[in-house]
Parts: structure tokens; sequence; C-alpha cells
DNA sequence: TTATATTGACTACAAACGTAATCATTAGCT
DNA sequence: AGCTAATGATTACGTTTGTAGTCAATATAA
């Protein structure tokens, strides 16, 4: 039986997501370093990404510890964590529960290019020793 | 190369797809029809899944056709269209748009039971051929 | 025919979200 | 010492979402 995981922290939006990436690329960095990265992709201003941050430690996702007069920020939940809820959340919605469903669906659809069906192939078999 | 799909509906919310859900396995309702099994499950009043269905008829991801003095709600979209846009979505945000990545990862979580990955080697082997 | 039940349209309203501006503080430069 | 730049806190404000209430029209039952 695997360990069922309840998230600590409340459900990210998207734009607090993109936050999020950063933080998990850089590591602990201040809201300058983040607003550095983000701000000419999303087109945000420094006050956006600073507004993120404090929404994301309300929200128990990342942490801020002080550095001087500023704080630095770090995720508390690892990408690996988030992602496997969110992977889980669509196999629950989508796919009743059953990931091989989604497997089945991505092949079909041709979301699997032959490549990544040979590559898949080869994972199976590791995973079956 | 594979047909890249532009959605013509605007973002459904969580609760507007619960309404899908049931107009995909009811097919075409009246709002009552549709009350009739959601209201329960999700402890909401009629007036409720009537304000989510005219939402998703201005997003244009369902029609409303007059039935004498009611509409009947049909889905516009197919859910296995939807269900390829939520998971091309997903594989695109979380896993750098290589499906294959995903399949890894739910393997190596062991979202996959053992059962599943001997219906995805099946699987596999069908669509080799 | 009159009361009632049903239906969509419209309105409501708080919370979350996207996107920021302003302000007070303070560190650092001149 | 005074000015400037950076920083978090606070406030702002329009939109979307969740969750309904109200109302006018009309079909239906008595």
């Amino acid at each position: 039986m695997s360990v069922s995981k309840s998230p600590i922290h409340e459900r990210i939006s998207e734009a607090e997501y993109a936050v999020m990436e950063v933080l998990w690329q850089r590591g602990t960095s201040s809201a300058a370093d983040v607003c550095e990265i983000i701000c000419p992709q999303r087109e945000w201003s420094l006050a956006t990404v600073k507004t993120l941050l404090s929404r994301l430690v309300q929200k128990g996702a990342i942490t801020a510890s002080p550095d001087g007069r500023r704080y630095l920020y770090s995720p508390v939940i690892a990408r690996s964590d988030y992602v496997e809820e969110e992977s889980q959340r669509l196999v629950d919605r989508l796919f009743g529960g059953k990931a091989a469903s989604l497997v089945a669906h991505l092949a079909e659809r041709e979301a699997l290019s032959d490549a990544d069906l040979v590559e898949i192939e080869a994972l199976l078999k590791e995973l079956k020793q």
C-alpha cells in the first residue's frame, strides 16, 4: 500500500505556479531574483511577483527567511511532490483513478511518439525486475 | 505531424467541469435532469446548476436548444477532446511536453500497479504493429 | 379560471485571482 | 548629512468562481 499524501499547502494558482517553477529551478531566491527571470517572460512587474510570493507564503507553499532587510524564499514542497499531486488529480478526475487509462489515452491519441513507446517499453522492462 | 487542436471554448472551471461530466454521461439534458444527478452529490441547489449551465453556454462548451419553455443542454466538445486538452496541458506544464516523462513518473511513483504495467505493455505491443 | 410549480433571466455577493500602485523603512552612496 | 534605490507591507481593483436568491413568464393542475 502506498502512502497517501495529503497536501499540506493550499491549492496553488496558475500564476503562483509560475513563481514556484522559478524557485524550484533557481533554489532559494529573493523577490528580485525571481523577477529577473519571470518578469520578462510574463511581462510582470516586480510588484506582481511580490504579491504572488506573499500569497505563496500564506498558503504554506514556500517559506521566507530574513536576509538583511529582504527575504529569501524557498519552496516548502518539492517539485516532485507537486507533480505527483497534480498528476494524481488529473488521473482521478479524468481517468477514474486509473493511471493506466491515462497512458492508454496518450498512446491512442498519438501523444506518444514511436521513440516514446520504445522508451516506455524499456522503462517497463526495468520496473518489472 | 499530429493536428494541433486549439480549444474553441474558454477554460472550464472545476464546478463547471462537474456539470460537463453529467452531460457527457447522460447526454442531452435539462437543468432539472442535471440537478437530479449532481445536486445531491455536491449539495448544490438547482439555481447553482442553472448558473453553471448558462456560464458553460457563454463559454461555448455546451449548447442550449429550446424544448418547450425550457432548454436542453448538450456538450459541444467531446469528453475525449477535453481529456486530451487537459492531459496535454499537464504534460506541457509539468513534463516539458514529453508524455513519456509523465509515464515514467507514474511508474516510478508506483501510481502504476503491476497489473497496470502488464496492461500497458500489452497496449504498447499492439500499438507498435 | 385561478393557484401552483417550473423555468430561464437577472442580480447578488463573498472569495480567489491577476495585476499592480503606494508607502514607509532602511541600506548604501555622495 | 542628505539623497536614492531597494524592499516588504498594505491597499487596490477588475475578473472569475462558487453558490445562490428573486422575478417574470408560462405550463399545468384543481
